[in-house]
RNA sequence: GGUCCUGUAGCCGAGUGGCUAGGCAAAGCUCUGCAAAAGCUUCUACACCGGUUCGAAUCCGGUCGGGACCUCCA
């Protein structure tokens, strides 16, 4: 069965068929680096990380990229005034690069704690001036860019005229036309939905670079037109970001590349859901964004506790990426606490010794080991359904722990469908997940934990369980929970 | 107003017309020195009203509710 991939373009799902055969080129709209990644933005690039570890799982070679926007980014998006970074930067009296650095650094710090892979390109903004002024001068050469007081404009209605402008999202000239405000006196565009590909900048602007048109910086869509053609080429295969870049962002993005090379960039547009915040999105300019730190350290009224990093990926591995996720504490936890039975579970059959079990015991169950397990490629070929994994893995906990305690015979299910288990669990937890273990510990901590083990198991054969109690309750309470197994061997948690 | 998405058991959530995902919570039982963990069992839902169909959570129409985008935002 081959792989899925819903296409905001088609609105359907389509056959993932490459441009370059066992190649993947994907570009995916990076963060604007001038404040602090929320973790409505962290669930997309959660969701492409796990697209693009899958892409690698099936064998395909792929070069990922994803921006920084670290320039031109308008306040308001009116054409005019300050970009975000000179604001930052007056107000904090900081260099724009400053802020830049600061915000970079943070973002990718995030990301590794959320175990996202590092794309294999990073671009910024700023190092690519050239080509997005060569591109703006080939817009204008084939005539769907205007030039007025030193800032170049996009002619959306030109374009229009030749090829649907709202093509990606489905919408009409007019209706669009309809959704914005009419020009005033001072507007220098021609048409009310045009949008600047280079703007002249002010004096006094902290961040600006000299062109044909004199001192400006570039317009915010053409960045990714033009890092995208120069690192994927005029056309490559799968084009991503958050769904509220699919309207403005993604289509004028189309527009460029079109109206530049004559070609659509991408041939499929994924986009992401948005996190929700008590049905409302969290967005920056609302104000109810979390931060990956409020989060991981517990500091934020709406939070009971802390949650790990990790624990956050795996919550949002339960909802499929297109559906909106809500957020909330209830649900964390719900997720911390199984995030943790399915590790257990997984470390569990990490231990077992393959036997060599020809004919499983028990056929009924080892068919349907199978049948699960097997189950884990269709559900991602179908359109990356990481919440249908789970659920089978979930499924296949109660088998991993009955094997481990003896309520299902070691030799049930054959050792081919055992391997299998444990060879799937692996790639599908560590490498397309990229999940681990939440509660963190260290070698030294193992050796004190053997050592009260051994302490704990002599009181407990000498029926000294005055000691052995003392050992479990006071590991209790500063978090460390001692169990018992079968067969009186013991493990241990943290918290 | 336009373009879409969505309404699933206490909560979170998956869902291809027929085979009742899964997680968390709750209850009972088993195991156990006690506990925890684990296992087993129970709680069997699809906003409402029509229609199509042998059969609909799933398709169609309508009603009501929620949300996103159309302004910067992943």
């Amino acid at each position: 069965m081959s792989l899925k991939i819903y296409n905001t373009l088609s609105r359907e799902k389509e056959e993932f068929k490459p441009i370059t055969p066992g190649h993947v080129g994907m570009y995916v709209c990076g963060p604007t680096v001038y404040s602090d990644v929320h973790l409505g933005n962290c669930r997309t690039f959660i969701s492409f990380d796990i697209i693009y570890r899958y892409l690698i799982y099936l064998g395909y070679k792929v070069r990922y990229v994803r921006n920084i926007t670290d320039a031109g980014h308008l306040e308001g998006d009116r054409d005019e005034g300050d970009d975000k970074f000179s604001k930052i930067a007056r107000l904090q009296q900081l260099e724009p690069m400053e802020i830049v650095q600061k915000y970079t650094l943070g973002f990718r710090h995030v990301m590794q704690l959320l175990n996202n892979l590092p794309p294999s390109i990073e671009p910024t903004a700023t190092g690519h001036i050239a080509e997005q002024i060569e591109m703006t001068k080939q817009i204008l050469k084939n005539g769907y860019g205007y030039e007025v007081n030193g800032t170049i404009y996009f002619d959306v209605e030109k374009y229009n005229k030749e090829q649907p402008y709202g093509i990606l999202t489905n919408r009409k000239m007019e209706d669009l036309l309809e959704g914005t405000r009419e020009l005033g006196g001072q507007d220098e565009k021609k048409g009310r939905l045009d949008f600047a590909l280079w703007i002249k900048a002010k004096p006094e602007h902290l961040m600006q670079w000299p062109s044909p048109w004199g001192m400006g910086f570039p317009g915010w869509h053409i960045e990714c037109s033009a890092m995208s053609e120069k690192y994927l080429g005029k056309k490559f295969d799968i084009h991503g970001g958050g769904m509220d870049l699919a309207a403005t962002h993604h289509t004028n993005e189309i527009a460029q590349s079109q109206a530049c090379y004559h070609t659509s960039p991408a041939n499929y547009w994924m986009h992401t859901n948005m996190l929700t915040v008590n049905g409302t999105r969290m967005s920056k300019s609302l104000g109810n964004g979390f931060l990956p730190e409020e989060l991981f350290t517990g500091n934020h009224p709406l939070l009971e506790k802390a949650y790990a990093p990790i624990v956050v990926r795996f919550f949002m591995l339960q909802t499929h990426y297109r559906s909106t996720l809500d957020f909330s504490n209830d649900a964390l936890q719900a997720s911390e606490k199984g995030l943790k039975r399915l590790w257990d579970a997984y470390e569990t059959l990490n231990k077992f010794s393959m036997g060599n079990v020809q004919l499983a015991s028990d056929p009924e169950l080892d068919v349907k080991v199978n049948k699960l397990v097997n189950e884990f490629d269709e559900f991602m070929n179908d359109d990356f359904n990481t919440a249908k994994v789970l659920g089978n893995m979930f499924e296949l906990v109660p088998v991993i722990n009955s094997i481990k305690d003896g309520l299902i015979k070691t030799d049930a299910v054959s050792s081919a469908t055992l391997t299998l288990l444990q060879a799937k669990f692996k790639a599908y937890l560590e490498d397309v997940f990229g999940l681990k273990n939440s509660s963190a510990n260290n070698e030294k901590l193992g050796d004190v934990m053997e050592l009260l083990i051994d302490i704990r198991k002599e009181a407990k054969t000498k029926k000294d369980f005055t000691t052995s109690d003392k050992i479990r309750n006071q590991l209790a309470s500063i978090g460390i929970n001692l169990k018992d197994e079968k067969g009186g061997e013991m493990s241990w948690d943290i918290d």
